[in-house]
DNA sequence: TCTTGACTTAGAGTTAACTCTAAAAATTAT
DNA sequence: ATAATTTTTAGAGTTAACTCTAAGTCAAGA
């Protein structure tokens, strides 16, 4: 039920080195040592390190995870504080995947330009395609 | 139809220093300079600005964007390049964004703990919640 | 004209998050 | 038992993307 440093690394994608990062930034307070020293991971700590990625992944600093991690370790008064910050993180993710979708717009209309300006050279594309005649015309002036 | 450094940083949210920093690393090579050394926006380098955004938003680098912005510059020989950047772009952003769902429904599960525990209490939430009770197990064991 | 605020440059400094090094100790494989 | 691999530490180094400073120039309002 223990895993090395070395497990880890293989199971969550992280190196090793980037494991010790964490550990020594107060990220991992529950990994045990070995009685020679080795660090002993447990399925519990690799599922911190899920919780870790998620938050990481929609753009929390690893010092705003250490706070999570803090009020976690302080008990149940940071309740509130937790749901809060989950709540917020939910907003933040929110407008995210809101952004995410205006870009993916933006970079399919380049996929639809490129595509059409390849196929039919450049000559003629506009005026036979009225969005792109108006893309060119906002983006590159009349 | 020219606008200062500090129009520009207002329009785009952008400080006026990180817009002399783009364009010192290559990224805004088509502003233009006044008689007296000032710089001058035009409605197309703001454009570019908000591509610029969109590249970065979806992850890109800045040394990414400067290859894009260089096959610009180089004309139409490049233009396979470009289309093959944005349609990997796509992708990338279509894995973002089922990444983010994921983190969503993480986010929403630790909402719903915590909810329910400041609602009710640690004790019994879970035998009154399966679906709880399933995830504690999962992540503190049994 | 005077003053105030915006702009210029080169270059230094900062921050977050790693990433690596070296030398020693522990573990695993043969 | 020996060799190869993995892990340990403290601490140094790297990278990307800003962010700021200083000393001077330019522009707009009273």
């Amino acid at each position: 039920m223990g895993y090395s440093i070395g497990q880890v690394a293989k199971k969550t994608g992280l190196t090793a080195h980037t494991l010790r990062y964490y550990e020594k930034e107060g990220l991992l307070p529950f990994v045990k040592k070995s009685s020679s020293g080795l660090r002993v991971f447990s399925d519990s700590d690799i599922e911190w390190l899920v919780l870790i990625e998620c938050l990481k992944g929609t753009g929390m600093s690893l010092k705003n995870i250490k706070q999570y991690i803090d009020w976690c370790i302080e008990g149940d008064s940071t309740l509130t504080q937790r749901l809060e910050m989950f709540k917020n993180q939910k907003v933040k993710l929110e407008e995210q995947m809101k952004q995410l979708q205006k870009h993916m717009e933006k970079i399919n209309y380049k996929i639809a330009y490129y595509t059409e300006i390849i196929a039919n050279g450049s000559e003629g594309v506009f005026e036979r395609n009225p969005k792109l005649a108006a893309e060119r015309k906002r983006v590159y002036g009349k």
